[in-house]
DNA sequence: GTAGGGTTAG
C-alpha cells in the first residue's frame, strides 16, 4: 500500500487530501492505519502543512469506525500539540458514544475533554453539544444534561435545531416529557427529528394517545416514525393497534414518498404478532420478509423464534432457530423460554448445555427462561441448582423476577418453609410478584394459614388490586371454608373493589384477531369456544369414568 | 451531528 501511496503522490488530478482520505477509509484495521499514519509523518512539508486535516481523518476512522480502535485514537490525540475544534469534536463524540463497559468513565472523559477544550480557548460549535447531550441521555445523567442545556443557552446554541432536538430527547427520556413538550412547543422551526423525538418521548412513558395525536398532526412520518409507533404500541400493551399501523403502512405503499417497511419494522411487527398470538399474521410477515429480499438477521431470527413459540408452534420456532447462522445470548434465551413456555423443562436445559458448549454466555434473561422451565415442569431440585449456579458460577446476581420464579417453583411444590426463608433472606425488597407467587402456592395447596398472612401483606401493598382478594377467596374455597369466601366478597363489595378490567384473551380466527373476555366478546368466537369447551369437558368426563372402571 | 429493532413471571 505504501508504494502505491508514493506512486500516487504526484498526479495532478488527485489532491493529497482526497487521496489520504480515500486510503484511510479503505483501511481494514488499525495496523493498516498505522502505516498511513507513519507515511503522513515522513512525507513532504506539503503534507505537514495540512497536518490537522490528516490527523482528524485518521482520528475519525480510528475512533468512530467499527474497524478502528479508540485506544489508538487516544494515543494519537495525546500527541497533538494544539488540537482544533474538529479534532475535539471527534474525540468527544467517540468517548460519548463508545459502548464501553465503564460508561461513567467514558462520560467523564467526554466531559473532561470538553472542559479541556474550553480551557484551551476553543468554543464548541453546534456539533459538540448534541454529542454530549446524547451521552447524558444514554447514561440518564440528569444533572449533567441540565448543566449542558445551561451552557447551550450561555453560548447561544439553544436555538440550534440539532441542540434542541437532542435536548427534547434528553428531557423526554430522563427528566420529564412535559419539559420536552415545552421545548418542542417553543421551537420556531421543527424538522422530522423534532417530531419523532417528541413522539418517541410520549411512547417511552406510555402516553400512547398523546404520541398518536402528535403523529396525526405531523405532515408525513418517515420510517423511524412508523417503526417507533409500532414498537411503542407493542411495548405499551396495545399490540393490536401496532398491527393496524403496519396495515396502514401497506395501504399507503402506493405513495412514492411513503416509508417502506425495513428490518426494524419486521422485527417490531413480529413482536406484535407474538403478543397477540396472531399466527396467521406472523406467517404472512415471515413470507413478506422472504419476498421483500430483506436480510433475516439475528434480531429478526430471534423475533421469529419468539413469535412462533408464543403462537404455539414450538417445532417451527425450533426450526427457525436451527436455521439461524449466528446466535447470540438473546437468541438462545428466546428458544429456552419457548421450550419453557411449552412445558419442556428437560429440553430447555439441553439447549442451555448446547449454548454453553457453543461458548455463548448466558445472562439474567436466560436464567428467567430456565427457572420458568423448572416452574412449568415442576423441576424443584433442578430449580434450586439453577438458582445456585446462576450466582456462584455465572456471577449473575438474582433480580426480583428470579426470586419470583424460585418462590413460584417452591410454592407450587408446597415447600412453604423454604419459600418463606428464601423471601426472608432476599437482599432486595420482595415485590408483589414474589409475594403473589407465594400466594399462588397457598391457593393451589389450600394453605389458609399462610395464605391469609401473605394476602394481607399484598393488600397492604396494593389495597385496590382485586386479584389478591380473589386469590384469598380461592384459597378459602380450596380448604372448603366457604363462609370466609362470602366474608371476603362482602368486604370487597363494601370497599367498592371490583374487577374493573375484565381478564381478556385474544385468538386469531381466519386471520382476524378477536379479543374475548367475560364481558363483550364476538359472538361467533364465543359460540365456537363454548362448543369446543363443552366437547372437551364431556370427553374428559368420559375418560374419568373409563379410568375409574 | 440529533430520532427507531429481538429474548424476562404472573
Amino acid at each position: 500500500m505504501l508504494s502505491f501511496l508514493r506512486n500516487m503522490l504526484e498526479p495532478p488530478w488527485l489532491s493529497f487530501r482526497s487521496l489520504i482520505s480515500y486510503l484511510i477509509e479503505e483501511c481494514k484495521n488499525t495496523s493498516q492505519l498505522k502505516q498511513i499514519h507513519a507515511q503522513i509523518f515522513t512525507s513532504s512539508n506539503l503534507l505537514q502543512k495540512d497536518h490537522h486535516f490528516f490527523i482528524s481523518r485518521l482520528l475519525f476512522f480510528s475512533a468512530l469506525s467499527g474497524s478502528g480502535s479508540l485506544s489508538y485514537a487516544t494515543q494519537i490525540f495525546r500527541r497533538i500539540k494544539n488540537p482544533n475544534l474538529p479534532i475535539y469534536n471527534i474525540m468527544i463524540r467517540a468517548y460519548a458514544s463508545k459502548n464501553s463497559q465503564n460508561h461513567d468513565t467514558h462520560l467523564c472523559q467526554a466531559l473532561m475533554l470538553y472542559k479541556h477544550m474550553l480551557s484551551n480557548g476553543i468554543s464548541p460549535d453546534s456539533l459538540t453539544l448534541p454529542f454530549l447531550v446524547k451521552e447524558c441521555t444514554t447514561r440518564r445523567a440528569i444533572g449533567t444534561g441540565t448543566g449542558i442545556q445551561g451552557q447551550s443557552i450561555k453560548l447561544g446554541f439553544n436555538t440550534d435545531l440539532f441542540v434542541q432536538n437532542s435536548m427534547i430527547n434528553f428531557y423526554s427520556a430522563c427528566a420529564s416529557v412535559s419539559s420536552a413538550r415545552k421545548l418542542f412547543d417553543e421551537m420556531l422551526i421543527r424538522d422530522i427529528v423534532s417530531w419523532n423525538s417528541m413522539i418517541i418521548g410520549y411512547l417511552r412513558c406510555g402516553r400512547l394517545d398523546e404520541a398518536l395525536d402528535l403523529f396525526r398532526k405531523m405532515k408525513r412520518g418517515n420510517i423511524i416514525t412508523w417503526n417507533s409507533l409500532i414498537t411503542g404500541f407493542v411495548q405499551g400493551g396495545r399490540p393490536k393497534e401496532a398491527l393496524e399501523f403496519f396495515h396502514e403502512m401497506q395501504c399507503l405503499s402506493g405513495d412514492i414518498n411513503m416509508a417502506k417497511p425495513d428490518k426494524i419494522t419486521i422485527a417490531s411487527v413480529l413482536s406484535a404478532c407474538a403478543h397477540l398470538g396472531a399466527i396467521d399474521h406472523g406467517k404472512w410477515v415471515h413470507g413478506y420478509l422472504s419476498r421483500s429480499g430483506l436480510e433475516c438477521d439475528m434480531v429478526i431470527g430471534t423475533a421469529l423464534v419468539d413469535m412462533y413459540g408464543k403462537c404455539g408452534c414450538l417445532e417451527r420456532a425450533h426450526e427457525v432457530f436451527r436455521e439461524m447462522p449466528k446466535k447470540d445470548t438473546l437468541a438462545w434465551s428466546a428458544i429456552i423460554s419457548v421450550f419453557a413456555l411449552h412445558g419442556y423443562g428437560k429440553e430447555a436445559f439441553d439447549i442451555f448445555k448446547e449454548m454453553e458448549a457453543e461458548g455463548v454466555k448466558p445472562n439474567h434473561v436466560t436464567f428467567v427462561g430456565l427457572l420458568s422451565a423448572c416452574c412449568h415442569s415442576g423441576l424443584v431440585e433442578i430449580g434450586r441448582w439453577c438458582f445456585d449456579i446462576m450466582k456462584r458460577i455465572y456471577r449473575i446476581e438474582p433480580q426480583v423476577h428470579h426470586y419470583a420464579c424460585m418462590v413460584d417453583i417452591l410454592g407450587r411444590a408446597g415447600l412453604f418453609g423454604e419459600a418463606e426463608e428464601l423471601i426472608r433472606n432476599m437482599p432486595i425488597e420482595p415485590d408483589v410478584f414474589v409475594w403473589g407467587a407465594l400466594l399462588g402456592g397457598c391457593q393451589m395447596h389450600g394453605n389458609v394459614q399462610l395464605g391469609e398472612k401473605v394476602a394481607q401483606h399484598l393488600i397492604d401493598l396494593e389495597p385496590l388490586n382485586h386479584a389478591f382478594y380473589m386469590n384469598l377467596c380461592d384459597t378459602y374455597a380450596k380448604a372448603g371454608r366457604y363462609n370466609d369466601v362470602q366474608r371476603i366478597r362482602a368486604s370487597m363489595k363494601e370497599q367498592g373493589i371490583k374487577k374493573e378490567i375484565p381478564g381478556c384473551s385474544m385468538i386469531e380466527v381466519n386471520g382476524i384477531v378477536h379479543e374475548f373476555s367475560t364481558v363483550g366478546s364476538p359472538d361467533v368466537v364465543m359460540d365456537e369456544l363454548v362448543c369446543l369447551l363443552t366437547t372437551l369437558r364431556n370427553e374428559m368426563k368420559a375418560n374419568i369414568v373409563l379410568m375409574k372402571n
